[in-house]
DNA sequence: GTCTATAGGGCGATAGAC
DNA sequence: GTCTATCGCCCTATAGAC
């Protein structure tokens, strides 16, 4: 009687790899975005994939390993945005670039938890790991600006910090002040044409 | 026998509890900056100071009350240096006063966890106590710029935009990097005159 | 004013079943 | 491919002695 091998229901569904792989990647952008890279757990990952804890750390090996593909994933798809916007406008100015990496840079923010994702990986740069891995990530991105952007230094450079302060900015959650008549200013100051957007990325509760 | 007092040696040296606040302090603003709020430890920042670590929990409360004791050292010095750089020229022009003023930052960082105390506030934006705190922090200083320092909205931002890129090259320890030489020509001409210092401050063993 | 000892909770990672 | 159970470490905070 024990023996009688009974059908199963599947209480979970199963999925490629690859997919899952996927939902695990894209909810830890989120989680990460949010806590930093210690602050986040596996645990909350898990929770935002719909999966369990164990199966996230057996996914990539270990809670690091998986802090590194999103940090890779991340700088990928800034790369490809900004090497999309060069190359489609080949006879753009400096100036001209300059607004539709903007630009680019921008609908990046759509996923608030990319560009923090970053930002977290960019203050960590005394763990060797870690560090190491998002300072190759910010020249990659100086480089491209400059040599195949066609920026000068001080032009890239001044990208970066407009790119700095709209980071931290959204880091901040500084539209939960909207209501501070310095803070709107500083707000739309910095994205005249996008400030709506940034003010609900920059929400606490979107 | 046993009831005489003995004479006794103190084993750590005593100290007037303000002093011995105040080298904890500097203790933590370092540890923090290094490890950011979760990463840090009040065990490292205990052994940093020299104390044993519920000495230091005992001094605060908690870990998150050190921090945000912490941050708001952190603000008041830089504060109180934009505000003597601003008072001290009266008769400044906007790009005179950026130049002072960036300057005056450029010497805060002499002190690298203090900045980078702050950036790792900056990008917690999320949690309500911390994330409170560093809103209200940065916006302190947009103020000053704007109200007292006579900057436009968009001189205020440019000037905090640069601080965010200096503040993240020293967070990212670029200056690990400084043999290639896309990573020294963006350190140069983020801090032209002040290169050397930033070199110095933005290795990861200084 | 400062320490030692330790409780208590959380988290990353492993083992192993299905 | 995915889960449950659980180990062992580390870390904050408390208790209490000196």
């Amino acid at each position: 009687m024990s023996s009688v091998t009974l059908p199963k229901v599947e209480p979970v569904p199963r999925m490629r790899a690859e997919d899952r792989r996927e939902l695990v990647l894209t909810a830890a952008t989120a989680v990460f975005g949010e806590r930093g890279y210690v602050g986040a757990t596996t645990d909350a990952v898990a929770r935002a994939a719909g999966v369990s804890q164990p199966y996230v750390v057996r996914m990539f090996g270990t809670k690091e390993a998986l802090f590194l593909e999103v940090l890779g994933r991340a700088l990928e798809r800034l790369i490809d945005s900004f090497t999309s916007a060069i190359d489609e406008n080949p006879t753009a100015t400096p100036e001209d670039l300059h607004h539709r990496i903007g630009a680019a840079y921008a609908d990046l923010l759509m996923d608030r938890g990319l560009l923090l994702s970053l930002m977290h990986g960019f203050v960590l740069g005394a763990d060797p790991v870690i560090g190491a891995a998002a300072r190759s990530g910010f020249l990659q991105v100086y480089r491209l600006l400059r040599h195949r952007g066609g920026f000068s230094a001080k032009e890239a450079a001044d990208f970066l910090a407009g790119g700095m302060l709209l980071n931290t900015l959204v880091g901040i959650r500084m539209a939960d002040d909207i209501d501070d008549a310095d803070a709107r200013e500083l707000i739309e100051s910095v994205a005249p044409t996008k400030s709506e957007l940034l003010v609900r990325l920059s929400r606490t509760r979107p």
